[in-house]
DNA sequence: GCAAGGTC
């Protein structure tokens, strides 16, 4: 083993990759060793040996002396012109780096071949040579993958220390610091938001905020246009829908003109194809792809990367921090799909085996840090919490889909001309799922189409005009925002899910999919008041140029910093200029909330602001209204007044849960006896919304079993009391609200009323029917016809 | 009470 010398000190990024250093250059014969305070692995033989320390990630931490630990206005620029100070964070990992360098000839560093790696290496470094004793040699080893090959010649093949590289790093953490800390505390002291409710900024949370605050004024300021569209559907086996070859059109009359041609025409085919496509199969799992999918099955971000962290630790996974999305060759792929089949994915598994030949899918990004996140191990059936097991799931999945076969689907199109006018359709109908059979969480829908021939005639039945709105851009949701992040190169893939957290514990943002909160928006206003690009991702994409330079040689490290911190005066200065305004913007921002309804007593509006976790609810006149209430959620304005005490009503949006009406009163019985329909019409009791066991509601008396008198409830849309009581039968009349409409009714289903209503709405129906041109399938917003039956359907009943 | 980046 000519790659050893002895009194060697090796430094690895972490106690995993340590291990397996330890392992490959012994042979297997390292030990572990723990002892007061020091843990490091061990080998010792008659030609040499080795110490291996192994860190966690960065062993120090940089930071402002104690003498600027107060948080004053006046005291920014000197924060800006001091040094920054470095506290060991890992006592660990520094005790034994200390102890062990002692008489050491050579140390090695073989931490991860990336920047920060450099970083956290010669972090390292400064600790050994702190004794002035050392004069050994510094050597780097560089591995791509851990396996036993490459560690073996990354150790007969040293390289140097890049100090360039490390330095690069260094200066990003000293920019992020001075930036960060400096416009934190410049944007808590003007706002007065002091202790834990500071207003933080940061190069990657702000420009992130920032892109959530755009994409919600894109929404307000979204101005929806009317498009209709000319559809007709065919028929030949069953029913296919052709729609008019250009699409939307934004003039409702010659729409109209196009309907009142072909209308009760049938069509002949001018085109047909038929043809296979491909359904390619996903690419291996990197960090950003498993976080995405996690959150589609509703796992959120950093509960995903939470769970991935204890599988991997427990042995069950691969390193799940990579970009990765390529499997190394030296991994034993064959293998992992054996010990599978002593999984649930049994069968899975063996459709894999089954294969003549397993070609893995390969993602676009061959990195060299770790393999793709794939399974290593089977852990015993009910080992795994529910949400573990579920994960593990989703990682096996993805895993055996890589190494099965492609999917393929037959598609069809054609062009049916009616009247001069071609209409096209489309089908599509899966043929082989493949690799969709084991990857579940993927659907494919099928889409009859029939095959054609040209010149054939084919019938057709409802020709038709629908009425759409162009729709605005839709909100991020965790999934599209990691990747927008990965994107824009904002944060890594260790760090994203955090700044996500970040950003919603501090209360910019709120809700998935994710919209600022009041305070985040004007955040941002504030921010953005000063021609400074805070608030932009460029921040990073400048940061990463001087990165580069330092990395290059091109630029030292000092001269970096210094120009950013001139930058950061300059910003600063402007800043401080602006204060007054900045502050008014903000604070202005909090104390005018979302409006909610208009007073009962003065008819003004009345406001709900967010105060962390308590909602108050302001009259904007006197005050003649100021509840508190703690809630969790969104709260939107209901336009509706409690039947109780006529104050607004509001809708409270948990997630996980069906949204629910609160009166902004929190001692109104409209709150407190939300389940109170009305009385009994037999005994006079309470009639209380109560749930069978087989889950299904219904109303029942309160006197049960005495009284057994119950109604069935309709198992969708919120049910409210009305005060009122049917007039055939008196049980309390209820409210249904669907959607955005609502509907009362007796509860009663052989109650007179309801045989009554029933025709009603019968006769409103064939009035309708006869009018097919306003008649509208896919209603994209709710139609006038759909509003006007049900006012019909009300003026009757109230007749 | 500050950032972002490693890792547990």
């Amino acid at each position: 083993m000519g790659y050893l010398l002895p009194d060697t000190l090796i430094i690895s990024e972490k106690a995993d990759a340590g291990r397996r250093i330890a392992y490959f250059l012994s042979d297997g014969k390292s030990k572990q060793k723990r002892s007061k305070g020091l843990s490091y692995i061990e080998y010792e033989n008659e030609v040499g040996g080795f110490y291996l320390v192994p860190l966690s990630g960065h062993i120090v931490e940089i930071d402002f002396p104690k003498t600027l630990k107060d948080w004053k206005l006046e005291n920014l620029k000197e924060l800006i012109s001091s040094n920054v100070i470095h506290n060991v964070k890992n006592k660990t990992a520094y005790e034994s780096l200390k102890t062990l360098s002692a008489g050491i000839k050579r140390v090695i560093i073989a931490t991860d071949y990336d920047r920060e790696g450099e970083l956290i290496g010669t972090e390292a470094l400064d600790i050994v040579k702190k004794d002035k004793s050392f004069h050994g040699e510094i050597k780097r080893a560089k591995f791509s993958a851990l396996t036993g090959k490459e560690i073996k010649d990354a150790f007969a093949n040293f390289i140097d220390v890049d100090y360039n590289l490390s330095d690069s790093a260094a200066a990003r953490e000293e920019i992020d610091l001075y930036w960060g800390a400096a416009l934190t505390r410049f944007f808590s002291l003007i706002t007065n938001r002091l202790g834990k409710n500071f207003l933080s900024i940061g190069r990657v949370q702000t420009p992130t905020l920032g892109l959530i605050v755009k994409r919600e004024r894109e929404i307000e300021n979204f101005v929806p246009e009317k498009f209709w569209e000319v559809k007709v559907d065919f028929l030949k086996d069953d029913v296919f829908t052709g729609i008019y070859e250009e699409g939307r059109i934004n003039d409702e009359k010659r729409a109209r003109e196009i309907l009142e041609n072909i209308i009760g025409k049938d069509g002949i085919v001018n085109e047909f194809e038929k043809g296979m496509e491909r359904i390619y199969k996903p690419a291996p799992f990197n960090t950003t792809e498993f976080m995405r999918e996690a959150s589609r099955i509703g796992v959120m971000p950093s509960r995903a990367m939470k769970i991935a962290e204890s599988l991997y630790v427990k042995g069950f996974i691969s390193y799940p921090r990579t970009d990765n999305t390529v499997y190394q060759r030296s991994i034993n792929l064959k293998s992992v799909v054996e010990k599978l089949k002593n999984s649930e994915l049994k069968k899975e598994a063996e459709m894999v085996l089954s294969q003549e030949k397993i070609i893995p899918s390969r993602g676009r990004m061959e990195a060299t840090d770790h393999p793709p996140i794939y399974p290593t191990e089977v852990p015993k059936s009910g080992s795994l919490r529910a949400d573990e097991a579920k994960v593990y799931e989703l990682i096996a999945r993805r895993f055996l889909a890589t190494l099965y076969r492609e999917g393929t689907r037959e598609v069809k199109s054609a062009k049916i001309e009616i009247d001069h006018y071609n209409f096209k359709t489309n089908g599509t109908r899966v043929v082989d799922p493949g690799w969709l059979s084991i990857y579940t969480y993927r659907k494919f829908k099928d889409i009859f189409h029939p095959d054609l021939e040209k010149g054939e005639k084919v019938k057709a039945e409802n020709w038709r005009i629908e009425e759409g709105e162009t729709k605005p851009p839709s909100r991020f949701d965790m999934a599209s925002l990691i990747k927008e992040m990965e994107n824009l190169n904002l944060g890594t893939k260790s760090t994203r899910h955090d700044i996500i957290d970040k950003l919603q514990s501090r209360g910019f943002i709120e809700g998935n999919p994710v919209r600022p909160t009041a305070l985040g928006s004007s955040l941002i206003d504030g921010v953005t008041t000063v021609d400074s690009k805070i608030a932009e991702p460029d921040m990073t994409a400048e940061l990463e140029s001087f990165m580069n330079n330092i990395a290059a040689g091109e630029r030292t490290k000092d001269s970096v910093v210094s120009t950013s911190r001139n930058m950061l005066s300059s910003v600063l200065e402007e800043l401080e200029n602006n204060k007054d305004s900045i502050a008014n913007i903000i604070r202005g921002a909090l104390e005018t909330g979302t409006v909610v309804g208009k007073c009962n007593i003065d008819g003004t509006n009345i406001q709900a602001i967010k105060i962390r976790d308590t909602i108050r609810f302001r009259c904007e006149r006197d005050n003649c209204i100021d509840y508190y209430h703690k809630i969790r959620g969104l709260i939107k304005p209901s336009e509706e007044n409690c039947v109780v005490c006529g104050k607004p009503v509001v809708t409270v949006i948990r997630r996980g849960q069906s949204p629910e009406k609160l009166c902004i009163d929190p001692l109104c019985k409209f709150n407190t006896e939300k389940k109170d329909i009305g009385l009994c019409p037999l005994d006079g009791g309470h009639m209380i919304i109560r749930q069978s066991k087989y889950g299904k509601r219904f109303l029942g008396c309160s006197n049960f079993p005495k009284c057994r008198q119950t109604y069935a409830l309709p198992q969708k849309g919120e049910i409210k009391m009305t005060g009122k009581i049917c007039e055939y039968c008196h049980a309390p009349i209820i409210s249904v609200s669907f959607g955005s409409g609502s509907r009362e009714m007796c509860p009663n289903i052989s109650c007179e009323s309801n045989k009554k209503s029933k025709s009603d709405m019968e006769k409103v129906k064939s009035t309708a029917v006869k009018k097919p041109l306003t008649r509208k399938k896919t209603v994209k917003k709710s139609g006038s016809s759909a509003s006007k039956e049900k006012k019909a359907r009300k003026s009757v009943k109230n007749a």
